[in-house]
DNA sequence: TAAGTGTACTAATACAGATAGCACACTTTG
DNA sequence: CAAAGTGTGCTATCTGTATTAGTACACTTA
């Protein structure tokens, strides 16, 4: 479920938000679902407990999950939630294009990334 | 011509690299055009000299400056190196848009995203 | 009761960012 | 020539963060 990219320069920690969340918000992680436990993910990421209680602590802080002391953490169930974390991610994205245009790259260039990850795009 | 902004958590040099970069690429400074000195720019933004030379030796690694002993540091001539430079920037715009998409967002915010930033989008 | 779970805390290690200071070679300017 | 300015390289130090390790406690479930 998750896969820990060690050649990634980031934290680990983040890398478990990132992959957690983007299960969460493209909703193949359902509401109120399960998530692993934090000894047993850190078992099978050969990782630290503290750091998924890390990330998991970020995710709550969020509002992605829930948590219940001695049952185990689960997927948040509103959605308002979701729509403010994909608005966070556009906002990174605006960035990105910002930086894109004060370096002198033309629009149709970028239309052409686009394009190629979304594969069809509407007019 | 270079501002820090301490509230951005990424490192001074690399903030340093991205202004010096994107002035570079949109032409605002020219070809053989001379940088400040490392110790003139060092007091004016109030950091480190050593930090300056870090972000001066990162761009001349990337081929956007030549530096010349005694002399100062200036701006690249070479045009292919700012194609290059602006592919990697295309390609960090698609691991951005990637992850717009594997959360479930549609391509029509990401359009208007674009449309936001560049104002004007050919069809 | 025993096992599994979340939570909180401390300690230790490792690394990166940043600062400080120094030394040397070179170029320009007076 | 001498002085000032420049790039370059080096070491040392401080700070913050990431990570690991270990422990302890409260709660829930089987």
């Amino acid at each position: 479920m998750i896969v820990i990219d060690y050649h990634d320069k980031r934290p680990i920690y983040e890398q478990v938000i990132e992959r957690f969340q983007m299960l969460i918000l493209n909703g193949a992680l359902e509401p109120d679902e399960q998530l692993p436990s934090v000894r047993s993910l850190a078992v099978d990421l050969s990782i630290n407990p503290n750091t998924i209680q890390r990330a998991y602590g970020e995710l709550e802080r969020r509002g992605l999950i829930y948590s219940i002391k001695g049952r185990g953490n689960f997927v948040s169930s509103q959605k308002d939630v979701v729509k403010e974390q994909q608005e966070l991610l556009l906002e990174d994205l605006k960035t990105q294009l910002k930086i894109c245009k004060e370096s002198g790259i033309d629009s149709r260039h970028v239309l052409d990334c686009v394009k190629e990850i979304f594969q069809e795009v509407k007019p």
